[in-house]
DNA sequence: CTGCGCCATAAGTGTTGACTTATATGAATC
DNA sequence: GATTCATATAAGTCAACACTTATGGCGCAG
């Protein structure tokens, strides 16, 4: 399964918002997706194996529960696929930037601008 | 649909890369997904369709042709979706970053990033 | 060791979406 | 206006996946 599919289920991407606070108990997140979706245990269950076995979370045993947390692994494959095309939508355009946007293709590092925080939820 | 359900298909991440590379017609378009891809013309022309309605890219008339561009809204909502998550795999933390990153969250990991400077590489 | 939370897996079902072939639309050419 | 090239749409098939109910495994308390 590709790292976009993983991130196409809109139960997967709230569980990686929760994980993203902080590692939480499988019952935890479990509870409050199951009041937000309306499904049960066990399709919240497979919904995390799919996190897992994508390098979007982990788990250990903690006792008889077992915690979850957030891995990187998965969502640095997005992003690294994303990063060519960042160039058409980050406003802050040097001169060297808009050139290689007018379609020369001729690619040299530059700094990226800092991102604005923005208040945008899904 | 939704943006990340569009990125799901290989067939439209490939019609996005050739897209980044400037404007083409459909006929060229399909000509090279049907040769990597081993699929017909008339599926190439539904994903173009999902493209063109989720803001990934946009057609015009040309004669008898039709001109593809790639748009960037479909991306910027994947990309607005990310950004809160992209703290946990950027090393080269800004101030603002590592303050961002501190007010979202309550609970924080012990980990602590290195404070090492690290040059750019892609 | 027995029973009980906590969580995962098995097995089956329905829906969605990617694909096919066939056909429609529309602009340029004759 | 008929033909042809370029592209879109119609209609149907099939497989993948998100879901369900049922059950299994594990850690721990009694």
């Amino acid at each position: 399964m590709h790292a976009f599919d993983v991130l196409g289920d809109p139960v997967r991407r709230r569980l990686l918002e929760l994980l993203a606070d902080g590692d939480r108990s499988a019952g935890e997140l479990t509870e409050e997706v199951v009041r937000e979706f309306g499904i049960t245990q066990s399709a919240v269950s497979q919904h995390l194996k799919v996190l897992r076995e994508n390098g979007f979370a982990s788990s250990r045993a903690e006792g008889p529960r077992r915690l979850y947390s957030f891995e990187t692994e998965g969502m640095r494959q997005v992003d690294d696929w994303m990063a060519p095309f960042r160039r058409f939508w980050t406003q802050r355009l040097s001169a060297l930037e808009t050139e290689i946007a007018r379609g020369k293709g001729e690619r040299r590092r530059q700094q990226e601008a800092p991102d604005e925080k923005k208040d945008d939820d899904d």
